[in-house]
DNA sequence: TTGCTCCTCACGTCACGTGAGGTGGC
DNA sequence: TTGCTCCTCACGTCACGTGAGGTGGC
């Protein structure tokens, strides 16, 4: 039995938090001692911990509390749109980038949209499941085997040349056998 | 000279969200009619179209407001922090989608995942500026110069056998010199 | 006179954070 | 007795949307 300072702490929340969730009624703590203290059963933190989940997938609390009572096709389905709208939220996100980069273009910027580009690209593969050894792998693959295109892809991604020359040295290096220590981006 | 109504339309916003400019000191209607009516000059209409820029990378409303009497710096200062922002924004929605997709393999799913992911990816790649003509290009030069990578870079994004099959053959049919008067995705 | 537009409050939204004012527990 | 924790309101956040109740304009 916790209270819910102890329970907040445990979860990294706030306590706030939980005297909020309590108020909407997505989680009551299941005891109250003489005083008035919420205490927090085994079974509540059972639930908690599904909360969070589906507060990681970014799931509205409305939502979640409905969920919670409702069979697993209906958290399947759930999930799968959220996906889906999280797709739309990347776009819009995409277009108020692309547009930003329109505005400063007008203007009389010069350096910080290539290496933005560069970051923006490196960002995106991340977030779509490369891993940075996967980008390095990937690199060193595209230079072996053709390392005229893989100038040229690089340069379609408008990576100044200073930054492709590197990239393709890093890419030559790793393909000619140096174990693959390296972490891209960092210290290396 | 326009009033509320008419000014919300012309420009499609809703006519609440003029007053409301008006009530946080954004946009206040350079004159009133005897009868209490906000009437918009050129001025003010000008003054909107540089909000409604701004809102459109996203920009809080009290930062527009203040980058509006400020030196031609600042905006673009913040600009390049907005640009910055919106990545860390992104990579937000991608953790929750990756956490997601998680969540849904711990079930007993099978083959949304998979059309998901190559969704997920082509969004991405259209996103980070490439068109659909772009892509298509991209495709049949891979598939010219190396069929083998480039089947093996398509299974590395999860896509689809059959799918698989299909871009390649477009691919092929696109660098054999027919015309690209083709759509990606919907109907062609 | 009839619609349509305009006006000014005032309240609701989402997931809490931040006091204020008061009590329990070691 | 002193801190620390807990309690319950109540208000603020951001960019509006939605009434309610009342007036201007063609």
């Amino acid at each position: 039995m916790l209270t819910a300072g102890r329970l907040a702490r445990r979860f990294g929340l706030s306590r706030t938090a939980l005297l909020y969730y309590d108020g909407i009624g997505l989680l009551r703590a299941s005891t109250r001692s003489p005083a008035g203290y919420r205490l927090y059963s085994d079974g509540d933190i059972h639930r908690l911990e599904q909360i969070l989940r589906l507060r990681s997938a970014g799931l509205e609390l409305d939502q979640i509390r409905r969920l919670l009572d409702a069979p697993a096709d209906a958290l399947t389905e759930a999930l799968e749109r959220r996906l889906e709208e999280l797709n739309d939220e990347v776009d819009h996100l995409r277009h108020q980038q692309r547009f930003i980069l329109g505005l400063l273009q007008t203007r009389s910027s010069r350096k910080p949209l290539r290496t933005m580009s560069r970051s923006i690209w490196k960002s995106l593969l991340i977030a779509a499941g490369f891993t940075q050894d996967d980008l390095a792998a990937w690199h060193a693959g595209f230079e072996r085997d053709s390392p005229v295109r893989h100038q040229a892809f690089l340069k379609l991604l408008r990576i100044p040349e200073a930054e492709v020359a590197a990239i393709r040295a890093r890419a030559r290096k790793a393909a000619s056998g140096a174990p693959s220590r390296r972490r891209v981006g960092k210290t290396g």
